[in-house]
RNA sequence: GGAGAUGUGGCAGAGUGGUCGAUUGCGGUAGUCUUGAAAACUACUGUACUGCAAGGUACCGGGGGUUCGAAUCCCUCCAUCUCCGCCA
């Protein structure tokens, strides 16, 4: 959520920002400039009906403690008008707050400078490439029938204990993601990320504290017996762990990772996406998240993809950096860059992290903020990434590096699975 | 799940209807003193909105209510603690 004064003061650059995303905001910020006068003028009439009732409340009170009932019952009536017109004032005040916090809701983060204009993930750069496609033998089949042939993975058993999206993972399959998770939470340790276990379900507060609600309260599992949801990342929990925090110039930078099943409820998804691991309702991911002076956060992105291609590296599988086009920019981010592994069998580019900047976006609404050396309150920088996410991984794994012996492992990982081929 | 108790500023802990945004102690910041440090002393020390400013308003777990007036009374939700039950 971007800040009012924020909008006040750079109404014009916010206006040419949402150009990259195709938003035209112009109707909003001018409803939510109108609001907010109105708000303030409001507020203003408000408080000095409060402050005319405060002082007879006190005038009241002194009256009664000399002793003078008549003169404080005569006074007793003069709150009356008051106090009415106050309630009405209370109410449009209320009213006001809320429609405004209801425009605020629908602007979208102010994209960085350099993110470039365009429609759909047709228009995102690449900005890096890495690794060479391998070339397969002539057998060479995609990863839900390696998977099937190998006894990893097993998509029907998943659709009877639970539905799709939900497979079994087993024997050197289940192994082989244990290894992966162990190895991205090594790497993440390394880099000095704190690791975190959070909870798997999140109150309302902190759902809106990120910015999955309101809006995407689809995408998630919700259990309304308890009014919970089930995290669709570990982004959610372990950035509230900053919600209503005050931190130090030199806190910066805080660095957590964690690993945590993921939940969505993917409405509306069909066709190839959807084929074996690339879409699933629980899958697995390593998270990285942190929280940053604004001045450094930009660096800070870098070092995040850094981190990413380095495990990339490691796994030994070809993939490209793309920078993301105000099209395909998420909501609450200001730039993110997307990772992709090739699927080699499926002959397509599959997302694996997605690393983003949110500057002071999920800040505002977390109300995580720092004392700056002047002792003024500043809003943090969010940023965070996926370091990485399980299924595609493995899919790319599995394709990539079959043989008519086996699926190789790669030298990395033979450490965490314990076995260098499945066959 | 049942019964009871509690929920105040960074922490501890006063405050049971009126001048309380809140006594006090600790902590923190600045200063005095000192060669330096400690100690002692002095001052300052919550957040947000609003105003050029002086100031005003709101906030004592969240929400609502009673009252001229609520941290203080009532309702409700949440959290914590104790006891009982159940249980990985």
């Amino acid at each position: 959520m971007l800040q009012t004064t924020y909008i006040r003061e750079h109404r014009d650059l916010i206006l040419e920002r949402y150009k990259k995303r195709n938003f035209d905001g112009e109707e909003i910020i001018n409803q939510i400039i109108k609001l907010d006068d109105d708000r303030k003028s409001t507020q203003q009439a408000l408080d000095a009906q409060l402050a005319e009732g405060n002082k007879l409340a006190k005038e009241i009170g002194q009256l009664f403690k000399e002793g003078k009932q008549q003169e404080a019952i005569a006074a007793k009536e003069q709150t009356k008008t008051l106090k009415e017109s106050g309630v009405l004032l209370k109410e449009e005040q209320n009213k006001i707050a809320e429609e405004l916090k209801g425009l605020l809701y629908q602007l979208p983060n102010v994209p960085n400078e350099i993110v470039p204009p365009g429609k759909s993930e047709d228009d995102n750069e690449t900005i890096f490439e890495e690794g060479d496609i391998p070339v397969l033998h002539e057998n060479a089949i995609p990863h839900w029938e390696l998977a099937k042939k190998y006894n990893l993975i097993d998509f029907e058993l998943g659709v009877k204990i639970t539905g799709a999206g939900f497979p079994i993972y087993r024997g050197k399959g289940a192994r082989l993601q244990r290894a992966l998770i162990n190895f991205f939470l090594d790497q993440a340790t390394e880099n000095g990320y704190e690791e975190v276990i959070p909870p798997l379900m999140v109150n309302e507060a902190s759902a809106y504290g990120t910015g999955q609600l309101p809006d995407k309260e689809g995408q998630m599992y919700y259990m309304p017996e308890d009014n919970l949801y089930m995290i669709p990342t570990a982004e959610v929990p372990i950035t509230n762990i900053y919600r209503d925090v005050i931190l130090k110039e030199n806190d910066f930078p805080i660095k957590n990772t964690g690993y945590t099943p993921c939940f969505r409820r993917e409405a509306g998804s069909y066709g190839s996406d959807v084929r074996g691991l690339n879409r699933l309702h629980q899958f697995d991911k390593v998270e990285i998240i942190q929280i940053q002076h604004p001045d450094k956060s930009y660096e800070t992105l870098d070092n995040m993809v850094e981190h990413v291609k380095g495990l990339l590296n490691k796994l030994e599988l070809p993939y490209r950096v793309l920078k993301l086009c105000g099209g395909d920019l998420g909501f609450t981010a200001a730039l993110t860059f997307d990772l992709e592994v090739y699927s080699t069998a499926q002959e397509k580019w599959l997302e694996v992290s997605s690393v983003s900047n949110f500057e002071t976006f999920q800040a505002n609404r977390l109300k995580c903020r720092y004392k700056d050396t002047g002792g003024k309150m500043q809003l943090v920088h969010t940023l965070n990434g996926s370091a990485l996410a399980l299924p595609r991984i493995m899919a790319a794994l599995l394709e990539n590096n079959q043989t008519e012996a086996g699926i190789k492992i790669p030298k990395a990982l033979v450490a965490y699975t314990g076995f260098d081929i499945i066959n």
